[in-house]
RNA sequence: GUGGAUGUGGUGAAGCGGUUAACACACCGGAUUGUGGCUCCGGCAUGCGUGGGUUCGAGUCCCAUCAUCCACCCCA
């Protein structure tokens, strides 16, 4: 093998891909039934929108994007994530001059420059919905609510939503302070990574995996005990929302999101099963996004789902995916002018929606009979020297093993109207 | 970026210094003239990730390198 695909790709291939259209049908009818409509965007974008927009201090930022020159000497970026892109996408067609919300979806590619692992891909794929232009917690709510019913057609069990408030830009300096100086003291203890955060990003120590850290910060303040007025009674309304969905979801004050741009509403659904990831969906509110990115102010709310987790947990889980083989018919052929006309055959087939092929591979009669039930063909029809001349077609149901004698002229027409019964003795 | 495991045909795998690299599945072909699923027979690795080295001799030992998987960090 002289070339391989890259690092942290996947070729997605036949016996696979019906799982993807499987789950593409399912997002694109729930979006649908919510009213949600699909955005695509480039997968490539100015490296300033993810620095700009995602955030200096994160690690997708700072380690992992997929970032280089074109020829243009222009800085270009592989998309790490979808809210970016969005917002910008929104500023630039002036989608805030039509009716709000705008209540929008996508579905695609996004990559991250990082070592692989179960659940862990330099190209993976997302659905996410994003919704700019409301500042009402119902539509945090219902944002989740998507999520959840989403999770749920699937079938996908044990699932946990956690949800917290991170406040907005005022209670976020005031915790970001309270916080700095408790962390203060115990600044020699924490680990090497936080004490860098410490200056730069103090938030995130609260979400640090190192055991020492976690130990530190138990009693350290959380972003909701320092919510203002505004911030609390959001905080407390997506709740009573959500609790009316009959969602289950846990608070937890530690959930702090990777992305510089969430405010207020945070939220994380942890699955079993995809190795040592558990985190399948991640999502938030960003008020502050839009501004950003120069244009108006404008709230936003959204959540990125991945794929392959999805994917992932639904396999560990035993959710078989329903493929169902549509009926086809296979046309055998015996001799060189038997052939000519077999290939009339098929494409008439076609022309009439029924899915008809034929041996490529010049193989023996026996060798097309096999074929057709490898493939799983349900119907083969048999044409050969003799019924050439007397002008039938032998058409053979491999499910019963029966077969009948039909007259050229009338064979569109009986497989059009087939029924297996006709094949019953 | 760091650590661990593994690398033999399409797949799963034997082989653990010595003639032509097991076996199973898959695939292809055949078992009297034109018919699948069962059975039987036959075919299918000039090579054991790659490059060096040790040795009379290496898939089998040593070194390097690459790749894959898993884990840390973080996230989808």
């Amino acid at each position: 093998m002289l070339i391989k695909r890259p690092k942290g790709t996947q070729d997605i291939i036949p016996g696979t891909i019906e799982k993807w259209h499987f789950l593409e049908e399912q997002i694109r009818k729930i979006c649908q039934e919510y009213g949600y409509q699909e955005i695509r965007t480039p997968v490539f974008e100015a490296t300033e929108l993810f620095q700009r927009g995602v955030g200096e201090t994160t690690d997708i930022v700072n380690k992992e994007m997929y970032t280089f020159l074109d020829k243009g000497q222009r800085s270009i970026t592989l998309r790490p994530e979808g809210t970016a892109s969005i917002c910008r996408a929104y500023v630039e067609n002036k989608l805030y001059a039509q009716t709000l919300p705008v209540k929008l979806y996508y579905l695609g590619p996004m990559f991250r420059y990082e070592n692989t692992q179960a659940g862990r891909y330099r190209q993976f794929h997302q659905f996410g919905i994003e919704v700019l232009g409301v500042e009402n917690p119902l539509v945090d709510a219902e944002v989740i609510q998507l999520l959840w019913d989403f999770l749920q057609r699937l079938g996908l069990q044990g699932l946990e939503v956690h949800i917290n408030s991170v406040g907005c830009s005022h209670c976020r300096a005031v915790h970001r302070e309270k916080l700095q100086t408790f962390l203060e003291d115990r600044k020699d203890k924490l680990c090497s990574d936080c004490q860098s955060r410490l200056e730069r990003n103090p938030l995130r120590i609260l979400d640090c995996k190192n055991k020492n850290c976690q130990a530190l910060t138990v009693e350290a303040p959380t972003t909701l005990d320092t919510l203002c007025p505004d911030c609390q009674e959001h905080w407390e309304s997506v709740q009573h929302y959500l609790k009316m969905g009959d969602i289950s979801f846990k608070i937890n004050p530690k959930l702090v999101r990777g992305l510089d741009y969430y405010q207020k509403t945070a939220f994380e659904v942890m699955a079993k099963g995809i190795g040592a990831q558990s985190a399948i969906c991640g999502g938030g509110r960003y008020d502050g996004l839009v501004e950003e990115i120069g244009g108006p102010s404008t709230p936003g709310i959204g959540f990125a789902v991945g794929l392959e987790r999805i994917l992932a947990a639904m396999q560990s889980q035993k959710i078989e995916i329903e493929c169902t083989d549509k009926t086809s018919v296979m046309v055998a052929v015996l001799g060189d002018k038997a052939r000519q006309v077999g290939f009339q055959l098929a494409n008439q087939l076609r022309q009439r929606g029924i899915i008809a092929f034929m041996d490529l591979m010049g193989r023996s009669l026996k060798s097309q009979m096999k074929y057709a039930d490898r493939v799983g063909s349900r119907y083969v029809l048999i044409l050969g020297e003799e019924e050439l001349e007397k002008g039938i077609i032998i058409v053979r149901d491999m499910k019963l093993g029966d077969q009948k004698e039909i007259a050229k002229a009338d064979l569109i027409e009986f497989i059009q109207n087939i029924d297996s019964s006709e094949f019953e003795i």
